[in-house]
RNA sequence: GGCCUCAUCGUCUAGUGGUUAGGACACGAGCUUCUCAAGCUCGGAACCGGAGUCCGAUUCUCCGUGAGGUCACCA
């Protein structure tokens, strides 16, 4: 890449699924390369197969891309782009270097030579393409098939890179071989390594979660979804693992991208995203915690509680139930009961107070639990544990 | 099966022709009167195998083995 060309990157899903983490993670890619060289992005929905594209699943993988924070400078569906294929198929018939066979499908005439090109994460990979039938371009003059109108449609935006998952790697090859019947400059290309599930097989939706929706639905954050994704396959070279997006597209380079695939881990991402909570405003983080308590079992429903449980340490039972006494006229004054618990002891206090209203050993802080809970239900807890006592 | 690709702790990874092979997640142990599903400390845990090159290979080469991808009128 010379200084005076421009990068341009695709983005191209084929809107026959939702919107899966490998195609996310592949997407970020081109974003963070594309970003970092102040270059173009277009984003192409790749339909061409009418039977299985959905506008459902195209819906999904817009909502996605900009939940994640991923934007692009171009737009465009293969399905409305018919007579600009045409014009190529028809060059393809004219300097024979494609035919209607006698199925009446129009086959490209495979020279049978090798291919070789120089892969920016694998290095140089040859295929001889003589292993190759003469494959089906289109089904017929209106009708372009992938191969054809991946070609086409590269060529006439500019794409300078390609970023893609390494199952097109044997693709290659016939996409080279067809650029050069069309007249299309070659792009360089990147093939990263594939998100794989657990047991290192393909990832599929059996495996649970596997889309971007289903992510952003149990309450992940989009910057800690792209820190984790970023960091699967690829790495800064540094010991730093928490990024903003920012940070992200001022250190991404190609050269840094894992060769082997990697397994998805929920715990890490879990991880990232505990990170990048603690670094949200103090208001923003109890909210959010507030809402995600409310769906807890304990919450919704009241525990029971065991009464060896209620008392800390070695405190007797009588005094106790004075504490949680003061504190149930204290419920609504979080300072209040602070001060108290400080004064009498903070444990003494704190503990039975939050073991009332959770029935847990460990549990998010008492004040955190009450504001879940409301006023009336805390109140009731407070007084069903001083029964109990 | 043909072709292509890959191979460091359980997982994500750093790294080098000579290192106590580093970090993170997870896991285990311990500590902590409690705004405790947290934090802190400590710990166990890896260079797929065999040849070759070399004074010396985890690192370079070759061969195995294993894993993945791809061989559609899908993308």
């Amino acid at each position: 890449m010379n200084n005076l060309e421009k990068v341009v990157v695709r983005i191209p899903p084929s809107p026959t699924g939702y919107f899966h983490i490998g195609r996310a993670r592949t997407a970020l890619f081109n974003y963070l390369f594309a970003r970092k060289n102040k270059g173009k992005i277009v984003f192409r929905i790749e339909d061409t197969d009418k039977e299985r594209s959905k506008k459902e699943y195209e819906e999904d993988i817009i909502e996605s891309l900009e939940w994640l924070g991923i934007d692009y400078d171009d737009f465009y569906r293969q399905s409305e782009r018919g007579e600009i294929y045409k014009k190529y198929i028809e060059k393809m018939l004219d300097n024979n270097s494609a035919y209607v066979a006698e199925d009446e499908v129009i086959r490209f005439k495979n020279p049978n030579r090798k291919i070789k090109f120089d892969d920016l994460v694998r290095g140089e990979i040859e295929f001889d393409t003589s292993d190759l039938e003469d494959f089906i371009v289109a089904k017929s003059i209106n009708e372009p098939l992938y191969h054809l109108a991946v070609v086409v449609d590269d060529h006439e935006s500019g794409v300078t890179h390609v970023i893609r998952g390494d199952d097109g790697i044997s693709n290659t090859p016939r996409q080279i071989l067809l650029q050069e019947a069309v007249g299309a400059v070659r792009p360089r290309y990147a093939h990263v390594p594939m998100i794989l599930a657990p047991d290192r097989s393909k990832l599929s939706a059996r495996q649970g979660a596997t889309s971007i929706r289903d992510f952003r639905d149990k309450g992940y954050l989009p910057q800690a979804m792209i820190n984790y994704l970023a960091l699967l396959g690829w790495n800064p070279g540094t010991e730093q693992e928490i990024f903003t997006k920012e940070e992200l597209i001022e250190q991404f380079s190609l050269e840094k991208i894992q060769k082997s695939g990697a397994i998805f881990d929920e715990k890490k991402l879990q991880w990232v995203n505990r990170e990048h909570l603690k670094r949200l405003p103090a208001e923003v983080q109890k909210e959010r915690q507030i809402s995600a308590l409310r769906e807890e079992l304990y919450i919704k429903k009241r525990p029971t509680l065991d009464v060896s449980s209620i008392c800390w340490n070695d405190i007797s039972k009588e005094n106790t139930k004075k504490y949680l006494e003061k504190v149930k006229e204290l419920v609504g004054d979080d300072d209040a009961i602070m001060k108290y618990a400080e004064k009498v002891g903070k444990g003494n206090v704190l503990w039975p107070l939050r073991y009332a209203l959770s029935g847990l050993e460990k549990s998010p802080d008492p004040f955190t639990l009450m504001a879940a809970l409301g006023k009336d239900e805390s109140i009731s807890r407070i007084e069903k544990a001083i029964q109990l006592l």
